[in-house]
DNA sequence: TCATGGATTGGGAGCGCTCCCGATTTGTGG
DNA sequence: CCACAAATCGGGAGCGCTCCCAATCCATGA
């Protein structure tokens, strides 16, 4: 099943024909230093009239590297998957990881038969590191990566104990402020649409929330929560039911900016007018909190700087060898706009 | 940069262990007949004591093979990755490769140096076979894998003269059926949202409408045909169009299920009841497509069945070294819900 | 009991590349 | 023109596995 094409030109082919040894094609083509220029030209030319391509498994291989990292989805339900936030993401570790040279494979794990298959693959060495997302506070798999050894980055954590290596948003720094936001502009009676509570993240949401109704002085109560899964349709729904046990609700804290979007279409189904009846405030920040009507009052997060500080981290895992674990916490800033 | 753990039992040690030869161990990890069961236990057990896990580099360079295949996704947009089509093909592929032990590799290429970047790693050997995705017409990717001589097999086509291996839908065949259902109900003034025009699909998703027209002896206006992106945003805006230029529509098909909701939203808005004043039908049979106000009817395109079709395409054409393309379209079926 | 042939098994010969050290070439200053 | 160091270069020694053939084992039937 599925030899490769014979006959590929090899390195030591590339050598004879540019009349020099396989050292001096290998430092060519990974352009190391210590080839004269001339040398280097003759390679460069054999290596164009030959259409070399170098062979990555005997690279691996030798070299004991892949060269690759895996950005892997645990996410059984699919939809999460068609999220913006997943695009985003990818996007920003792909900008990332363009200098590295690195590839960037996203892998899917739905099962356990799945989970068991990828691991094989990383432990079998075909990536040098694992960028895992959304994981959920029951989810093995980065214990068991950490006790391959291999090199392991989360986005998120699942717990404020969490010792895998991560990268996090402030979120309760910033439900935090964005309740106080709410409280600033005179709101009473102030709702949260929470995400996923197997989260962590929308766990902190939801504790930032409360920390900050308790500092203005406000009452808390679980029936002003509902609970979302971050999906645009949840969120309508989640809205709906909160106006029908609260009335009275002058201001909402979503868990997301697609959440955010649901809940406006509640509102004005119910003929609220936003901001002049509720104010909300969406959570993340996407191009899609500036297309709303009103265009929404966010917590951006810093995507960008997220995949940055991701790829940061493997890369220095990689280098020492997943001997001690990093978290990065990156501070969200409120963006005032039209909803609130 | 990243050097794997060191130490990791290789297979000759645990044929040390085993006290049996290299052949038997491989033997035993690759599952091969012509091992003593006797034997064959007291490998796995060397397997299970030293924690052995094989080393894919040195596999895929002994044998020839990467045991993986990728799946390319070449969209500039990433918006287009969010839409449910996608995770519903990779859902599909996923299971169709789930007995084939084989891994399933997502991989984004954004630009030329991401292509650049990608082709060099399929072409260095890391997977065995591609799989693309949303091929606009002017896409040069195939070619270049069809030269490099690796399987390569297309979702849907970039033009009726495709020759790389494609899987693809009857488009026009569904298209032309949705229409004539519509006449069937009675409908006469039929306007059709189409999708982005420089995908093949969505040109042959219109002639099909154009096809059945004519069948019908209506005539068919251009300005009965308004473009979209596949979005329920876009959808919403050319039906609005729509309405605008020809208020006296009853019926209309729309390039996707996504964009059918957002058609809905739009008649909604202007107070046209469906299906009584307008008949809608979508197209994909998506799980939206029941979820929406009324349900959808709607054309389905059989995902699984492409998935399973792609991977057989893929798995013949690695099995006899890429010396043939095949070409497989897949009826489509219309699903009468409550739109129409 | 002993050939006979199929079932097992061992291990040599690579796969194509990187690492690295010793050899060769080149350049420099006296 | 020569000694000596620096800049280049060549190629042996693997990396860990699969392939495959020769060697060994074993059950059978005459």
């Amino acid at each position: 099943m599925g030899r490769r094409r014979p006959g590929a030109p090899t390195l030591e082919e590339v050598a004879a024909h540019a009349r020099v040894g396989r050292g001096t094609v290998s430092r060519v083509i990974n352009n190391a230093a210590g080839v004269k220029d001339s040398t280097r030209r003759a390679v460069q030319q054999a290596i164009e009239e030959l259409g070399y391509v170098p062979n990555l498994a005997a690279r691996s291989l030798a070299g004991r590297r892949a060269d690759a990292v895996a950005l892997v989805m645990t996410e059984p339900d699919w939809r999460q998957f068609a999220e913006p936030f997943f695009s985003e993401i990818v996007n920003s570790l792909g900008n990332a990881l363009t200098d590295t040279g690195m590839q960037l494979l996203l892998t899917l794990v739905r099962s356990d038969t799945e989970r068991q298959r990828f691991l094989e693959y990383a432990r079998g060495g075909r990536v040098d590191g694992v960028l895992l997302m959304s994981v959920h506070a029951d989810d093995p798999l980065p214990d068991m990566l950490a006790e391959a050894r291999l090199p392991t980055v989360l986005l998120g954590r699942r717990s404020g104990e969490e010792y895998v290596s991560y990268v996090d948003a402030d979120n309760i720094g910033g439900a935090r402020s964005a309740v106080s936001h709410l409280v600033q502009r005179g709101r009473r009676v102030i709702a949260t649409i929470t995400g996923p509570l197997d989260l962590y993240a929308a766990q902190c949401r939801l504790r930032g929330y409360e920390e900050a109704l308790k500092l203005a002085g406000l009452k808390g109560e679980p029936t002003l929560a509902a609970e979302s899964d971050f999906t645009a349709d949840s969120g309508r729904r989640a809205m709906a039911e909160l106006l029908d046990r609260h009335p009275d609700i002058d201001g909402v804290l979503a868990a997301s900016d697609t959440t955010a979007a649901g809940a406006l279409e509640a509102l004005r189904a119910a003929g609220r007018r936003v901001p002049e009846d509720v104010a909300v405030i969406g959570f993340d920040d996407f191009p899609l909190a500036q297309q709303t009507e009103p265009r929404l009052t966010t917590v951006r997060q810093p995507i960008e700087e997220i995949g940055r500080a991701m790829i940061r981290l493997l890369l220095e895992e990689m280098e020492e060898g997943a001997v001690a674990w990093r978290h990065v916490i990156l501070r969200t800033e409120l963006v005032v706009r039209d909803s609130t």
